[in-house]
RNA sequence: GGCCCAGUGGCUCAGUUGGUUAGAGCGCCGCCCUGUCACGGCGGAGGUCGAGAGUUCGAGUCUCUUCUGGGUCGCCA
């Protein structure tokens, strides 16, 4: 029943034909999405990736075999349609880009027909992921896909022209690399050539990219597919693509200029939204004492404030004990929230211990003043009033204390600050707040490993004010480490790479390397290193995560043609699957029977 | 690996303290309709309530197990 499009050709996408085009003649081909057949006149909408033409067919104006034709037509059936653009002549649709035109067809052709699809085709599904991403293809059709997917294109297109009039050059790397166990579990390719031998899937182009740089590119970008095998997240998929950039004879300073001038760009072009350049900047310091978080969404206020000092010495044994221990005692004010019902509080502390916390003191201010509070027995009236005041505690007002070691007494405000914003809907996703987070520290300090790990790669610069640290307090060291940061999403980061010997070495001691695990493991670049490295520095964005905030979606899933699921798999593909014995042959590759389904 | 949420016609959902033949809207099929655009009218088909076991005279509803999908913690240098 399908016909051909022999001797026809496309001439314009629905939604690109506009009044200027009344009275031509134009040929559309798409997909049906409606059709409102009323006994001797048929309109039908037609779709394509524009958007949706409204059809009319009419005795009078095709033959009887086209006007039959089209009365059989049906959803997601694939037609081109000839006809003339005319104005409506019945009402207009003000809900349509097209609303005002229609094409009244004079040829019909059927070139798919279709089953009825499992769900919809549609703006704004209500039909649930798994149906949607089995049918994949069928899901890519809907509008609002379709349009996050031209978004993701404009903006790569966008990069590409950006980075280019800027000097820097598109380089690929491998994506078949040497595995380097630290940091995430990679991705393994079986060798055939070299049996019981693996290729690793890039983590990040990193290390090449400062090879480039050794190299003497001094301005690279790649728009990189990255792949880690780690459990997924709303925001996290097992393979997923960075915008990656290293300069060499740089800066902080350069790279952020650059950078934030991409991103004023991209922002104004594409959402049409204006960012005050240069964006702020805070300290990683600065960030986790007023948010509790190293990439805090500041659309919002209800800082932390640290209360330490003013509960030193009351009675209330819980903060006593935390101070004690070296941690301490802050809190934030949910203004307005005094009100909550205790079911709620309790909700927010089981929260709160999900959290690490072992508890949540909380202290409620009715509206007559008088305080309610989980600790009030422990304290004196002055107490209290003097930690109401600090909190700046009004009537209405709730107040929450987490006490402990001040790694988790940021963890779990910082995490109840944004529970609290999102429970009162008074996060707006077309507010863009970027902030800077520079200084971050160098390393943290493993409990399970003991010792030093680095918190970004060990190929971070330290600030030169702080080298003097590396022997003497390893963990006060900052790096020259940035992370550009939107509404509480990490969008990329970055730092400035060490190029000398002995501060690289020096790096490795404190992170418990020898010389010679270090060359195992990374000597190839070392080496690379003794033949004159330009000072170097670099930056990488997660795209997807870009262009989901960009959508205003919240999963990257939305962002992208062919996402995999909560564990890894494809639920369309069926991938990954079992291979062939005779593939496992070839590499040598034996599975223990329990594996085996 | 832990915790939380969901699963009832093709889709989205309702289904009371366990009680006759499990409902609705949309979609689908047929007929009618010349200005619809969430078209309209009339008629119709379509469900072993994710699966298994248990409690009970009786289970969509209660219990246990399990499967599937989502969120989150761990993890993600």
């Amino acid at each position: 029943m399908a016909e051909t499009m022999q001797g026809l050709k496309r001439s314009a996408r629905c939604a690109e034909i506009d009044k200027s085009s009344i009275g031509q003649e134009v040929t559309l081909m798409g997909w049906v999405q409606k059709n409102r057949n009323k006994g001797g006149i048929i309109f039908v909408d037609l779709r394509d990736r524009s958007g949706v033409m409204q059809l009319i067919f009419e005795n009078g104006s095709i033959d009887e075999e086209g006007f039959e034709k089209a009365g059989r037509l049906r959803s997601e059936f694939v037609i081109a349609a000839v006809g003339t653009v005319e104005a409506r002549s019945g009402a207009v649709n003000p809900d349509l880009l097209t609303g005002e035109i229609e094409l009244r067809v004079h040829k019909l052709r059927v070139l798919a027909e279709s089953e009825t699809p499992p769900f919809p085709i549609e703006e704004d599904s209500k039909t649930k992921e798994e149906l949607r991403l089995k049918h994949r293809y069928l899901d890519l059709r809907r509008p609002d896909l379709q349009r996050n997917l031209m978004m993701r294109s404009r903006l790569t297109s966008l990069v590409r022209n950006f980075f280019t009039e800027e000097g820097f050059l598109e380089i690929e790397t491998p994506i078949l690399m040497k595995s380097t166990p630290e940091g995430a579990r990679d991705y393994l390719v079986p060798s055939r050539v070299h049996l019981g031998n693996f290729y690793a899937l890039p983590q990040s182009p990193q290390i090449y990219k400062q090879l480039l740089m050794c190299s003497g590119y001094d301005r690279y970008f790649q728009i990189a597919r990255c792949f880690r095998d780690e459990d997924l997240r709303a925001d996290r998929q097992p393979e997923f693509t960075q915008i990656d950039l290293e300069m060499s004879f740089v800066d902080v300073d350069d790279v952020i200029d650059v950078n934030e001038r991409l991103l004023e760009r991209a922002f104004r072009e594409i959402l049409g939204v204006g960012i005050t350049l240069p964006i702020a900047r805070m300290t990683w310091k600065e960030a986790m004492e007023r948010f509790g978080s190293d990439k805090p969404d500041l659309r919002f206020g209800m800082e932390l404030k640290n209360v330490t000092d003013v509960v030193r010495g009351c009675g209330f044994g819980v903060f006593q004990g935390a101070i004690e221990q070296g941690g301490s005692v802050r809190g934030i004010n949910a203004e307005g929230q005094g009100a909550m019902p205790r079911k709620k509080i309790d909700r927010l502390v089981s929260f709160a211990k999900d959290h690490g916390a072992k508890g949540l003191a909380y202290a409620a201010i009715a509206e007559d003043g008088s305080v309610k509070s989980s600790f009030s027995k422990f304290m004196s009236e002055g107490e209290m009033d003097a930690l109401v005041g600090a909190m700046a505690g009004k009537p209405g007002d709730l107040l929450l204390f987490a006490a402990d070691r001040d790694k988790v007494v940021f963890d779990v405000l910082g995490s109840l600050r944004l529970e609290l914003a999102r429970q009162q809907e008074i996060l707006d996703k077309n507010d863009y707040k970027f902030v800077w987070i520079t200084e971050f520290p160098l390393l943290e300090w493993s409990e399970e490993e003991e010792r030093y790990m680095a918190m970004h790669h060990p190929f971070t610069m330290p600030m030169e004010e702080d080298l003097d640290l590396l022997d003497t307090d390893p963990g006060k060291v900052r790096a020259k480490a940035y992370d550009i940061v939107l509404n509480g999403t990490e969008l990329g980061g970055g730092s400035v790479r060490i190029h000398q010997d002995d501060i690289q070495e020096k790096m490795f001691q404190v992170l418990g390397f020898s010389m010679e695990e270090a060359h195992k493991q990374f000597g190839f670049l070392l080496q690379a290193f003794q033949y004159g490295v330009p000072p170097h520095a670099g930056l990488a964005y997660g795209l997807d995560r870009l262009v989901m905030l960009m959508a205003g979606e919240d999963s990257i899933r939305d962002v992208i043609a062919f996402p995999k699921m909560k564990d890894a798999s494809d639920l369309m593909s069926g991938a990954p699957g079992a291979v062939s014995g005779q593939q496992l042959d070839e590499l040598q590759i034996s599975l223990a029977a329990q594996d085996i389904k």
